[in-house]
DNA sequence: CGTGTAAGGAATTCTGACACG
DNA sequence: CGTGTAAGGAATTCTGACACG
């Protein structure tokens, strides 16, 4: 399953992803005019401009800023309180993020259910991860042994 | 922590991140004539256009699928085969999604660190993530009147 | 303070075509 | 088949300014 991880995580990059204003005003709802003071201000960033390239160009760490900013204001915040809130979630998006990346082993098969590997529970157990049809998430201990014979291989 | 999953929500949905064709080129490495080739086959779609915009616009989905047919490519796969391997692995990112999208329940704190709650394991207790130093994943288990007494209130 | 708008120049995207293979 | 390029028109983004408040 090393082999899914590898690939694939330059695939959910999103730190690959980048837009410019027009796009990130239509995903956020926030106004070209907008999104130029508020970087003005120092609230968001912008990806530096190599050379003479015109267009300013932010990344999903801006998109996620620019979104929250946005649902505070609409809230009834001040542009500046909403930053403040904005900021304090920050923390919680990166943790997010921590436990995303690190927590994904790689998909398995448990009792005939596709099943998502969550790696070692402790020194014998293999947590998995399995979406019953009602919607939710089923958790299952499953021995090292069994865990690493119950994933599958993914088609090569 | 429902005040945490209804306001985030909005924010990590990838659904609502759109791109325009010079940028997605940007992201993944394929060359803006490439993407309208492969459009034009039928391999990935773009948004419909509303009216009378010019611009292509492409969503996450896309995203995925040209930087998994870039990938197969690079790798030595004609063109079409790469977007049939790609077109496999499809099935696994929705499953991902899926797993990630409900598994969220909050943000929690055990032993003193930042975990992350999981949901039910069974009927008495949840699961909780912690991120140790090791740059790992450790898994615990609590009761329920615990996990509802340990996750933390987000700041308001 | 925070955002809208009109203004002119620069960069992007569009389509259909010619090219190579 | 699969991609590059030159071509001209359309839409986007840029900055600094004027406006309202």
């Amino acid at each position: 399953m090393a082999q899914f991880t590898d690939e694939m995580r330059k695939v959910f990059d999103v730190h690959r992803l980048v837009f410019r204003i027009g796009e990130l005003a239509s995903m956020t709802g926030a106004s070209p005019r907008q999104l130029r003071y508020w970087e003005k201000k120092g609230l968001i960033s912008s990806r530096e401009r190599e050379d003479g390239q015109q267009a300013r160009v932010y990344t999903f760490k801006t998109f996620v800023m620019v979104s929250m900013i946005k649902y505070f204001m609409d809230s009834g915040y001040t542009l500046t309180a909403a930053a403040q809130q904005a900021q304090q979630r920050e923390d919680n998006v990166r943790l997010l993020h921590r436990f995303i990346s690190r927590g994904m082993q790689g998909f398995a098969e448990v009792d005939g259910q596709i099943a998502l590997n969550l790696g070692a529970f402790d020194a014998q157990q293999t947590l998995m991860a399995v979406l019953p049809d009602d919607g939710g998430v089923d958790y299952r201990l499953v021995s090292n042994a069994e865990a690493s014979r119950l994933t599958r291989e993914l088609p090569a």
